[in-house]
This record gives C-alpha cells, structure tokens and sequence, in this order.
DNA sequence: GCATGATAAATGAC
DNA sequence: GTCATTTATCATGC
C-alpha cells in the first residue's frame, strides 16, 4: 500500500498539480523584473521556493518552461509581460 | 539516420521593446529530440543495474546493437545517474512516512 | 482543445 | 565525470 504511494509520489507527471495563484503571481513578478536575465541564482530559488510553497526543483521547472515558453512566442505573453511591468512599476515608486 | 535538424533561428535582440536577448545562441544546429524505444530504454536500464558506469567496450557493443551510437548511449547513462539522484533525494523527502 | 508542470534527450560549462 | 540548461514530449488540469 505505501509502495504504491511512494511509486507515484516518484512519477510525479502523473499526479500533476497547477501552482496556486499566489505561487505564480510571485514567480511571474520574479521573471518580467528581470526579463532581461530570468536566471535566478540557487539563493534567489530557494528564497522563491519558500515564498511560494513549491520546492527548489519546481521553481527550477518552471523558469525553464517559462524561458523557453516565453522565447518561443513572445506576442502571446506581452499582456503578462505589460501587466507584471505595471505591476513592478508602481512598486519602485512606492 | 543521423537526424540533424536545423534550428539556426536567431532571434534578435529586441532589448528595447522588452524582449529576451538572453538565449545562448546555439551556433550549430542541434539534434532534434527523440525518444527512444521501450526495447532501447528496457537494455539501457538492465545494463543501469549491472553498472551504472559503463565502460567503453560495453558501451560499443550495446550502442551497436539498439542502433544508438556511442555519444548516445554515453550521455543516457549520465542522465541517467541524474534521475537516480533525483529520485533518491525525492525518497528522503518523502522519508517522514 | 490548449495551458501547465514534470520528464526524457541533448548541449555546454567546468 | 557532474550539473544547470535547452528542447521536445508526456501526462494531467480544466
């Protein structure tokens, strides 16, 4: 019975679940202030992880998908990118 | 079938606009992904557990014989090695059951 | 039906 | 050799 638990506690594809609205509000505000280098550094993940309730790995995952995402069709998240500019915008005048 | 696929699209850097100048520009083209077979993947997983390091004269015979070649088979046991980790760090997070 | 997260081949830094 | 990636593919969510 645990068995069973731990193999698909290991394939984790197949016990997929979308990240919480907050987890990626932080993680897309992390990628467009700094879109002109989205590489967090390993402190900057494990800061992200924390912050989001997800593990370093995850966070890893989800800038790669993200990057290569982005790089491959930057016209369909420019209204991301426009919203979190905003967003970043009104933060530093703050 | 060397299945050397052109990727050579060079996006340019539109920094201005908000862009993403970031990608390290792969100068030469790059191998299209290709899964392997479920024959391919069951040998490398048996030779995995005689010896997670192969050496270059099994390493010869088994690529010649699932039709990989050498770089191939090289690079599958190091990736493979990976997941190992992966998995082994994943069993102790998962150790408080 | 695509969006999304995780994994499997492939590359390159070191 | 490891290891952070890129890229295509897989499995799932909705």
């Amino acid at each position: 019975a645990v068995m069973i638990l731990r193999s698909r506690f290991l394939d984790a594809r197949r016990k997929r679940r979308n990240f919480s609205k907050q987890a990626t509000e932080v993680l897309n505000e992390y990628f467009y202030s700094h879109l002109s280098n989205p590489y967090p550094s390993e402190e900057a993940k494990e800061e992200l992880a924390k912050k989001c309730g997800i593990t370093v790995s995850q966070v890893s995952n989800w800038f790669g998908n993200k990057r290569i995402r982005y790089k491959k069709n930057i016209g369909k998240f420019q209204e991301e990118a426009n919203i979190y500019a905003v967003k970043t915008a009104v933060s530093v005048t703050q | 079938e060397p299945s050397t696929v052109t990727s050579p699209i060079s996006h340019g850097n539109n920094l201005s606009t908000g862009g993403a100048p970031w990608y390290p520009m792969h100068t030469r083209s790059r191998k299209k992904r290709k899964p392997y077979s479920k024959l391919q993947l069951a040998e490398l997983e048996g030779e995995f557990l005689m010896n997670e390091f192969i050496t270059r004269q099994r390493r010869r015979e088994l690529s010649d014989r699932l039709n990989l070649s050498d770089q191939q088979v090289k690079i599958w046991f190091q990736n493979r090695r990976m997941k190992k980790k992966r998995l082994l760090l994943r069993e102790q997070a998962l150790s408080f059951f």
